[in-house]
DNA sequence: CGTGTCACGTA
DNA sequence: CGTACGTGACACGT
C-alpha cells in the first residue's frame, strides 16, 4: 500500500462539479417512473448531522375502514404514509389491506370485498397522491403485480428502507424494525415476519392493528429521514434514481426471462453422467469410495492416504481449492486430481442448472428478485436465482447461458454492456492525461496503456506484456498490493513492485487520485461517488493494521464500483425512459452490473440499439467517451459477443 | 433446524 | 497479502 499512500497537496475532492452533478439529476424528471419528493412538506432547513430525533408522535386511535367506505375515507386523503398488507410467494400474491397514517388519522382497511379493493387500488395508482413506504418494490409492489398484474404504486414520495440504505449503506438488514430502532431507537410491532414477507388475514383485527403500526412508524421515521438525507445531499439520489428505479426492477422482475427447459433437462443429465464418471475414475484411482464434495474427507485422501505435499493452510487444515489442486498436479502428476478437477467444474455447472429448472413458471421464464440494498458500493444484487453469476468463461458455461432464451411474441434478446467502465471512470476522476489519452488512441487501450508503460511502440505489445498491464490496471481499483498482483502474474513480488513503480511513474495522476481518496476518506470518514452516493469506512482508523488496510482497499474500489453502479443505473432509467416514449414493446429483462438485457419486440432491433447506445453512453459525459458494445441473437450466449 | 466454512460463479 | 455479491454442500451445533 507504502507508495499509494503519500500525502497530496489539495486533491479536488468531488470530481464532478455541481452545476454537472446537477444537470444530470434535471435530465432525469422522468414522466413514466417520477418520485414525488418534491411534494413533501419540508422542515426550515436542513437540521445538523446527527441531530437527535423528535420524540415520537402518540398513536391515533385505529379507524377500521370496511364494507365499501373506503372510497369516501381514501379521497381525502393526499399525503400518507403507507403499509401494504397481504401475502406474496413464488409468484402469487393477494393484497388483503392497506393503512395508512395521515394527518393525525390512523386508517386501516381491509380489501375483502370489491369496492374497497377497487378503492385501494385507484388511490395507490394516483400519482398525485404523496406517498410514503417502506420497500415498496418488495412486498407491496410483488404483491400487487402478482395479483393485479401491470398495477403500479404511484406518487412514491419516500421508500424509508431506499433512504435508510443511502443513509447507512452497508448495514445488515433494513427491514422496518431495524431502520426505525436505528433511525428512532424504538422498536415497531408490525406485521412484518423474518422474511420481510407481509401476512395478514384482513379479518383479524390484531393483524390490522399490527398493519396500522407499521404505517405510524413508517411516518415517523419517514420524516427523520427526510432530514438526514437533505443534510447529506442524498435526497436527489433518492428521488431521481432509486425511487424510479424501484418501480423499474419491480417491472423486470415481473417481466422475467425465458428458458429452454428441454434444454435445461438435457444439461442436466449431461453433467450428471460427467459427474459419475469423474467420480468413478476418482474413488477407482484411490481403491475406495469417499465423498468428492466433503472438503474434510478430501483433506483426508490427498494429505494423508496419498501423501500429497501440504497447501495453503485454512481454518479446518489444507485448502483444496481449485489454484492449489493445479498447482498439485503440476509438481505431483498425481491422477485424482484431474478426475477432482473435473468433478468440481461439472458440479457447479450442475448445480447451477438443477437451481434453475424449478424456477421456471408456467410460461418458462424465471423471474429474479433484485436487491436495491444489498450492495455497500451501491450496486444491484440478484437472488433467487441469481442471474449475475450465470457461467460465461467455459464453454460448458456458455451453454447454460444459451438456455436463457427470446420470449414468445418476442424476436431477440439483446444484450449491451459498458466496455471497460471502471478505467474509464478512473481515467475520469484521476484525470491523468496518459490514461484520457490511451483511451482516446489506439485499438486496444492494455496494448496503449502496456506501451506507455514499457515505453514502446503499440505495435510492439507483445501478449505477455498486454497481460501483466491488463492486471495491473484492473488490480488498480480493487486497491492491489505488489504481492497480489505477484501472486496473480506468476511473477516475483519484487518483479511485480517494478512493474507497479513503472505504471506510476508513467501515470502519476492515477497514483496521486489512490492516495488521495484514501487521505481524503480518512479525514470525512467515508467515500464518495459521481452521484454523492456515500460508504462511511470507520475501520481507516482502526488500530489493527489488517483491519485498516481492508478498509483502505475499500475506499480505493468504492468510488470506482460505486460510480460505475450509478451511471448504469442511470442508463437503466434513461432506456427505460426512451423505451416507453418511442412507444416500443421491447423491454429491459436483466442488469448484471455493466450489462443490459433487453427483450426485443418484432421489429424493433434497429431501434433497440440505438436507443441503447444513445442512452447508455450518454448517461455520463466523462473526460473520456463511454464505449457500449452490442449483441443480439436468439439466446443469451448468443446475443454475447 | 440454524450457522459457519469452503469453494466458486459473475462483474 | 485485490473489490463487490449469492449459492450450495458439508460439518457441527442446537
Amino acid at each position: 500500500m507504502c507508495p499509494l499512500m503519500s500525502p497530496v497537496e489539495s486533491l479536488e475532492w468531488r470530481e464532478w462539479s455541481r452545476a454537472e452533478v446537477e444537470q444530470l439529476f434535471e435530465s432525469l424528471q422522468f414522466s413514466a417512473l417520477r418520485s414525488r419528493v418534491d411534494a413533501l412538506p419540508h422542515g426550515s432547513g436542513a437540521a445538523p448531522a446527527g441531530v437527535s430525533p423528535a420524540p415520537a408522535s402518540p398513536m391515533p386511535d385505529i379507524e377500521i375502514i370496511k364494507d365499501g367506505k373506503a372510497a369516501t375515507a381514501l379521497s381525502k386523503v393526499t399525503n400518507a404514509a403507507v403499509a401494504v398488507g397481504g401475502s406474496w410467494s413464488a409468484g402469487r400474491g393477494e393484497i388483503a389491506g392497506v393503512a395508512i397514517s395521515a394527518e393525525g388519522r390512523l386508517l386501516a382497511i381491509p380489501t375483502s370485498d370489491d369496492k374497497n379493493r377497487t378503492a385501494v387500488f385507484d388511490w395507490l395508482g394516483n400519482a398525485d397522491v404523496v406517498k410514503r413506504l417502506h420497500d415498496v418494490k418488495g412486498p407491496d409492489l410483488a404483491a400487487l403485480t402478482q395479483s393485479e398484474g401491470e398495477r403500479i404504486i404511484d406518487g412514491v414520495a419516500m421508500d424509508t428502507a431506499l433512504a435508510a440504505y443511502l443513509d447507512a449503506p452497508g448495514a445488515r438488514s433494513y427491514s422496518l424494525d431495524d431502520v426505525c430502532q436505528r433511525i428512532m431507537g424504538s422498536t415497531v410491532q408490525q406485521a412484518d415476519d423474518a422474511n420481510g414477507q407481509l401476512t395478514l388475514d384482513a379479518d383479524d383485527s390484531t393483524q390490522l392493528q399490527d398493519l396500522a403500526r407499521a404505517a405510524h412508524a413508517i411516518g415517523e421515521v419517514a420524516a427523520q429521514l427526510e432530514t438526514r438525507l437533505e443534510t447529506e445531499g442524498l435526497a436527489p439520489l433518492l428521488r431521481d434514481i432509486e425511487i424510479p428505479l424501484a418501480g423499474l426492477l419491480s417491472r423486470m422482475e415481473y417481466a422475467g426471462i425465458a428458458v429452454d427447459r428441454d434444454k435445461l433437462k438435457a444439461l442436466s443429465a449431461e453433467f450428471a453422467d460427467a459427474m459419475r464418471r469423474a467420480e468413478e475414475e476418482a474413488h477407482r484411482i484411490v481403491g475406495h469410495t469417499f465423498n468428492l464434495g466433503s472438503p474434510k474427507q478430501l483433506q483426508e485422501v490427498l494429505f494423508v492416504e496419498r501423501g500429497l505435499p501440504k497447501t495453503k493452510k485454512i481454518k479446518t487444515g489444507y485448502t483444496t481449492d481449485a489454484e492449489a489442486l493445479q498447482n498439485l498436479f503440476v509438481s505431483t502428476h498425481d491422477p485424482v486430481l484431474e478426475q477432482l478437477l473435473a468433478w468440481r467444474d461439472v458440479s457447479k455447472l450442475r448445480q447451477t442448472v438443477d437451481g434453475l429448472l424449478p424456477l421456471a413458471d408456467e410460461q418458462g421464464r424465471i423471474h429474479t428478485t433484485f436487491k436495491q440494498t444489498a450492495a455497500a458500493t451501491g450496486r444491484l444484487s440478484s437472488s433467487d436465482p441469481n442471474l449475475q453469476n450465470i457461467p460465461i468463461r467455459t464453454e460448458a458455461g456458455r451453454r447454460i447461458r444459451a438456455c436463457f432464451v427470446v420470449g414468445e411474441g418476442y424476436e431477440s434478446l439483446m444484450t449491451a454492456d459498458y466496455s471497460q467502465i471502471e478505467m474509464r471512470i478512473m481515467a475520469h476522476v484521476s484525470a491523468d492525461d496518459g490514461l484520457i489519452e490511451a483511451f482516446s488512441e489506439g485499438e486496444d487501450v492494455h496494448s496503449s496503456v502496456a506501451a506507455k508503460v514499457f515505453g514502446v511502440q503499440e505495435s510492439d505489445v507483445d501478449p505477455e506484456m498486454r497481460r501483466r498491464i491488463k492486471a495491473m490496471s484492473y488490480g488498480l481499483a480493487y486497491g492491489l498490493s505488489a504481492y497480489g498482483l505477484s501472486q496473480q502474474l506468476r511473477i516475483s513480488p519484487a518483479e511485480a513492485q517494478d512493474l507497479m513503480d513503472e505504471y506510476f511513474t508513467r501515470f502519476g495522476g492515477v497514483r496521486d487520485y489512490l492516495a488521495g481518496i484514501v487521505e481524503q476518506a480518512r479525514k470525512v470518514g467515508y467515500t464518495e461517488t459521481m452521484l454523492g452516493r456515500r460508504r462511511y469506512l470507520p475501520d481507516l482508523s482502526h488500530d489493527n493494521r489488517q483491519r485498516r488496510e481492508m478498509a483502505e482497499r475499500m475506499a480505493l474500489n468504492a468510488p470506482i464500483q460505486g460510480t460505475a453502479a450509478d451511471i448504469v443505473k442511470v442508463a437503466m432509467l434513461r432506456v427505460a425512459e426512451a423505451i416507453s416514449h418511442q412507444g416500443l414493446a421491447s423491454r429491459l429483462l436483466l442488469q448484471v452490473h455493466d450489462e443490459l438485457v433487453v427483450e426485443v419486440a418484432p421489429g424493433e432491433a434497429p431501434i433497440v440499439e440505438a436507443t441503447l447506445r444513445e442512452q447508455m453512453a450518454g448517461a455520463a459525459k466523462l473526460r473520456v467517451p463511454l464505449d457500449v458494445s452490442v449483441g443480439v441473437g436468439a439466446d443469451w450466449q448468443s446475443a454475447g459477443h
